[in-house]
Order: C-alpha cells, then structure tokens, then sequence
DNA sequence: ACCATAGGCAAGTGGCTGCTTGCATGCAAG
DNA sequence: CTTGCATGCAAGCAGCCACTTGCCTATGGT
C-alpha cells in the first residue's frame, strides 16, 4: 500500500499515535509490549495492547512506522520521510518564484 | 487562546482543511466568500459556507490561520509558523546529541 | 509434548465531530 | 430608514472511529 498524504495526517491527529512517535524516536527497534510498557509509565497513555497495536497499524499505512520481523518478535522504528514530503507544500513555499 | 500542537494536527486532519491552506497558500487575504467559490471550483469541496466558517476556526484556533478585520469583511491568511514547531519534534532531531 | 510469550483478527459499542438548517448581527449603499 | 450583503451563533442529527472484549495463530523454551 503507497501511503497517501491524508494517511499521514490522519495518523498524526491522534494524541497516542504521537506518543508512540515520540517513544520510537528515542530509541528505535522496540517491540509492542515494550512500546506499550513505556507509553503507560512515561507518556500517561493507558490502553489495552489491541489498541496499541492498531495504532501501529495506522502508523505503518501512513509509512512513519517501519518493521522487521525476528521469529516471534516484531521491531518497529520510526520514519519521518513520508512527514516531510507532507509538510513541504507549505513549509517549502518560495517567496520569489 | 493558546495553541496547542494537538490542535495544530487536529486542524490538518481534514482534508477541507489542508484545501483552505492550500488555497491559502497561493493568495492571502481572502474573505470567507472567495475561499468557497475557490475552493469548489478548484479542489471539489463543496460544503455550505457555514462549514468552510466552522472549518476557518478550527485553523484560527490552531493558529494556522490570522485574521483581520475591515468593515465587514475578513481577510484570511495563512500562516505556517505553529506547524512548523509542531513537526520540528521529530524532523529537527540531531544524529549525535 | 506442553506451556508461556508475542502478536493478530474481528465484531460490537459509546462518544465525538462534521455538516446542515435556521435565525441573528453588523456594516454599507441608496 | 430600509434593503442587501458578509459573517456569526447554536442546535440537532447522522456517520464514523477509538477502544474494548474475546478468541486465534505462532514461536520458543523446558
């Protein structure tokens, strides 16, 4: 799936799905139950892992999450490259064309 | 009011929205009325002139948006400085801190 | 083989929000 | 002062989505 520009955003809007940016951007390669463990002690995020794990899910549709797979383990790192090209329209404006 | 980074991704979580910027983007000062004929006619949103109204405030709120009055009209324009703090979390982070 | 761990799938529900409708305000021209 | 235009306010309804609950698959250790 080609991630759009509304994925983006729309992955952004929710407050926990920046959480889990935030944490993935202090270290990358974490597993689902440690984002959930350091969401809840350090970001006052309190959700079941189903939950987590489907804004993952979303993360990952909008290409800011990537993953690999290690036997029963599954590591995601953060992307920030589709963020960029969303925010260029406006942030990349020049004032003499 | 205070923006807050919530509100500046909430504001772009619409599409309706991100149209406004862009139309916003490519003239400033532009009133209520120009912004839905442009908007209709260049990027297909077609909602009531009461929705575009709602959708001006949720970006004023976020700051996204300045406003001035003259009689009675009022003048948007964009203005891009809350999403750029906003993303800079994540877009400004330094490889060795 | 068995059990515990890491993760995935799917359906159901409550709450929020986006849009419309209807009316009100304010300014300006005649 | 009346008429018309640009905008503002508020309530109500419908649709969506975030989260939970329950169950399932698979991998690895003992």
């Amino acid at each position: 799936m080609v991630p759009e520009v509304a994925d983006v955003f729309d992955a952004l809007a929710a407050p926990a799905r920046r959480a889990i940016l935030d944490v993935l951007s202090d270290r990358d390669e974490q597993t689902l139950f440690e984002l959930c463990g350091r969401l809840a002690a350090e970001h006052d995020v309190d959700l079941t892992r189903q939950a987590i794990s489907q804004h993952l899910g979303v993360l990952e549709d909008a290409g800011l999450v990537s993953t690999r797979r290690d036997g029963r383990y599954k590591f995601h790192s953060i992307d920030v490259t589709p963020l960029r090209s969303a925010v260029s329209r406006w942030l990349d404006k020049e004032e003499n064309p």
